[in-house]
DNA sequence: TATTTAATTTAACGCGCGTAAATTAATATC
DNA sequence: GATATTAATTTACGCGCGTTAAATTAAATA
């Protein structure tokens, strides 16, 4: 019953009746040796349970399995989704993925970069911080190990970026709003952490003016990551202040939009599009709880798996061609309106 | 300025003028050598930058620095808030964690365990999926590993416990619920995936009976982790059907209860404890996102500070003594009453 | 069956570090 | 200043596996 212990290959070797080398060469690929040896590798294999030490297989290697995956805040279940999809891609595509959030903090986002290097990634996919970033350190990193910048762009990190078209996804959501009532007033931080938020603003001063609309835009004061409580409490504080000129907001994003909710709530103000609502608030990036608001959020999405895919394959390519791209190329994936009840 | 690459500590143990066993000893504990020495060593660190192969020191090593933390469900902010406290002591105690999540999977669980085996985890903090989880590989794990079962309780899994106290949490919800209203219906999954959940069942009937009320139970169908999709769907149809005798619920985890008052917002019942209310909602868990519900959702927190900082007490105390506990320990922390706007 | 080709075996070295024993040097104690 | 103590150095081996070259064997082809 109980099964022998094999200490390593050497062991595992003769208790297999195959020599060491073509075992190592099993474990590195197992369609590289004939299959009548496999057989007799895979039945040995179950009568012990003689796995390599991963740590003697990594220490000659210039580039192990090891796939790191860093993202900001995975507190924040926006972030935690997409890290989900990734993972699942990476194991699918044999690698071992590490998932390291920096929890909002640039140190811990370049101490995160240092473990990495330690474990020696075949390969990266990097949302940093944004504002708070070292970008010299970053890029840095970006030269030593492929890497990937996603959701975040920052010029110069990554050898590509892939992430969401906040252009068009802003403009589709106006472009409802502006048909279906009044125009909508952008509701945002002052100093938000991330980079999407500033081409969010871009975006929407864009487009209004393109529709001969005047932009107005509201700003959150507050710094961190602790957004849903930056927008009920400074979401409280415009409405009480009287700063939307329309009934209509359109928050930069979701979190921002699930605390102002949460403050016109709190005042007594109904939302939704009815003619008994005093305001539409919409948001943006379909956040997982954003189905689950009062009223429920109209947003507009990400192409989550679009991403999650895109990123994973261009590392995957680039780990593959060993060649350094010559020019850093950008993919955007287009958001798609999601039709709820606030707006 | 482009500083000299040392390759190995062969190479900087020349470059520093100290002795690679000496240099090796100062890596593993900066204090076991002359502070004239440690000078010399760290000199030297700021003018190349070496670093020990975290692979060539751990392959002789029998337990390393890694150290492992395991989620059921890494998107659920509650479990992310958890593992960000434990993560942050974890790394003050000189330990490199890593996290894995077991997105719901059993075997995905099981793959984790797995994974962390290979990498000779110093010691474990897991929080199993509960009723899916494989409890006997999760022993075998454990009898291997010095690991502190959390979050979680399963007889057997893990050398210690710490969690909630549920007993004591629903009690004082109750408490407050009968003091202040009508007697609570409690609102559940019927087949809830984590072992709390049960708990707090006979918890609930246990404190209603010896109050002398009478409980009433409203199950949810439907499985997995969706718990807000579920809260939804199940809370939209049992008020429909009417299947609440009191006005007062309470959910069993504020997941459920985010779900519940999606639901009855879109029913159009007022929720919260005033006279022009239909319906009071309690939850449990205190999660990250119930202060920003519609209302703001009253619930009883967990000690997440001192759940997590006991668990890695444990941990750690367990790995020094290098013993086997005679007997499994488990630690409770009470609950405290949150009170908000839904009851 | 002879020949070519492919896979396996044997033997041996290297990776970067931990670690132990014996020796030497630097401090501390009297 | 002599001795005892503590720390550093020298030397050497081992960890478990990757990898390579030459020798051998097995399979595929003619």
């Amino acid at each position: 019953m109980t099964k022998p212990r094999v200490r390593n290959m050497e062991e595992f070797s003769s208790f297999s009746g195959v020599s060491r080398p073509t075992v190592s060469k099993y474990f590195n690929d197992a369609d590289s040796v004939r299959a009548s040896t496999r057989q007799k590798i895979e039945k040995a294999l179950e009568q012990c349970d003689y796995r390599p030490n991963i740590f003697a297989i990594n220490q000659n290697r210039k580039l192990t399995k090891n796939f790191g995956i860093v993202v900001p805040y995975l507190a924040d279940p926006f972030f935690a989704e997409i890290a989900r999809r990734i993972e699942t891609l990476v194991i699918a595509a044999g690698l071992r993925p590490i998932l390291l959030s920096s929890h909002g903090d640039p140190e811990l986002e370049l101490g995160n970069l240092d473990a990495l290097r330690l474990i020696k990634p075949a390969g990266v996919l990097l949302a940093p911080l944004g504002r708070a970033s070292n970008r010299m350190a970053l890029e840095a990193f970006c030269a030593d190990v492929p890497t990937v910048n996603f959701d975040a762009n920052i010029e110069g990190v990554g050898r590509a970026f892939v992430g969401h078209n906040n252009d068009q996804a802003t403009e589709i959501m106006i472009e409802y709003l502006l048909r279906s009532g009044e125009p909508p007033v952008f509701f945002e931080m002052r100093t938000p952490p991330n980079p999407n938020a500033n081409k969010r603003r871009v975006a929407y001063i864009d487009t209004m003016e393109r529709r001969g609309q005047n932009p107005q835009i509201v700003q959150a004061e507050g710094e961190g990551w602790k957004i849903e409580e930056i927008g009920y409490r400074e979401g409280r504080r415009a409405i009480s202040e009287n700063l939307f000129s329309t009934n209509t907001v359109f928050c930069s994003n979701d979190r921002l939009a699930i605390g102002f909710l949460s403050a016109a709530y709190e005042l007594g103000l109904r939302i939704g599009r009815n003619d008994d609502c005093a305001l539409r608030v919409a948001g943006h990036d379909n956040h997982p709880f954003s189905r689950y608001t009062c009223p429920t959020l109209t947003t507009v999405s990400h192409d989550y798996s679009a991403i999650a895919q895109r990123s994973v394959e261009t590392v995957l390519k680039l780990i593959e061609s060993e060649t350094f791209p010559s020019q850093r190329e950008t993919t955007l994936f287009d958001g798609e309106l999601i039709m709820r009840a606030s707006a």
